[in-house]
DNA sequence: GATAACCTATGTCGGTTCGATATAACTGAC
DNA sequence: GTCAGTTATATCGAACCGACATAGGTTATC
């Protein structure tokens, strides 16, 4: 599943420029899904050669132009497969999880500094997932699905390093001085 | 942080080749990490032209030949730097909870299957991590770390789909069929 | 003893994606 | 007044991903 696919998902929920796009992914998919500009405007003109979107200039003064994309019958037909057909794979590349996995080659203050901003990432995640739930008054079953899983994903991860940050330190911190215990 | 960080990484273990490098981020970082060898083996190349690994070839019968790469003095400089500043950054691409978002536009079969085959990935993965834990014996705090929040993490998800999947095939089939229960 | 499946081992290639940056004008706060 | 933030589109190089190509050895099944 490429972000086309994702482009054609959130247009049937209602037309869209670009910009709406990009906030859309930001406050719903946050926590599963990333797409920056250097993405989504890609895939919206391939979208568009393709006809599976149709685009309309709006002018609009006091305001750059806007191009509003809207789904075509073909692009409805073509994510039905995609959404009929994709693997449901689940990546993860955590670069916090390989900064633990090398933990023994950094000093106990970056392990501490480490741990501290992943829990305040955390907490930020959970607040925004809270936020795009309680504005957008739908609340269908799957997007309470959607914001229950990483819900419980991320508390159990913030619980965990919780309950364990100070041992870990500890223990970092008896690896890194082993002279003060002989000596 | 890029792999090729992450190889400078696993070389301060032992001396690798790419295969064996591969191998390891396989067993290790299965849950967290992942890097193909379109990633390895440029990522070698280019450190070995940096003279931040060496690379000694060896002849094996009935073998191809196999390039074993040494982290060098600049290379562990390089690799302290890196852990030093890296943000701790974690990203999700999750292409399973995109096909939930929109498990509207779905059949309630495929809602199922969907579901039924991320819990076995998410049981495979689990037991990855036991086996790679279990395997080698020597057990350091951060590995447990890395472990440990694999696990919490992963079984929260799991139960929570085991505890919700029936629930949510029951309202998908309701959305899919609303003319049985009027007629 | 054939053939299928898998392991060791290195690499390329096209397409996708990332993150940073550029542009440009309006809005609101202090 | 000016500084930060918002609306809006877009590009660019670097990095990355997955699939494929190559090639011989080993193990297992029939």
């Amino acid at each position: 599943m490429d972000v086309k696919t994702l482009c054609l998902g959130v247009l049937t929920l209602r037309d869209m420029t670009g910009y709406e796009i990009k906030k859309h992914f930001e406050q719903s998919f946050a926590h599963f899904f990333v797409a920056g500009y250097g993405s989504i405007y890609p895939a919206l003109s391939e979208l568009t050669r393709a006809e599976l979107v149709s685009c309309q200039d709006v002018a609009q003064d006091k305001r750059p132009d806007k191009k509003v994309y809207r789904i075509t019958d073909a692009g409805r037909g073509q994510l039905a497969t995609a959404l009929a057909q994709t693997p449901p794979r689940h990546k993860v590349r955590s670069e916090f999880l390989v900064l633990m996995y090398f933990a023994h080659l950094m000093t106990p203050e970056r392990l501490a500094q480490v741990l501290d901003e992943r829990v305040r990432d955390i907490d930020g995640m959970l607040e925004c997932i809270d936020n795009a739930f309680e504005d957008q008054g739908q609340r269908s079953p799957s997007h309470d699905l959607v914001a229950g899983l990483g819900h419980v994903t991320l508390r159990a991860q913030r619980d965990y390093i919780r309950a364990n940050r100070d041992r870990w330190l500890e223990s970092a911190q008896a690896d890194e001085a082993p002279l003060s215990k002989v000596g």
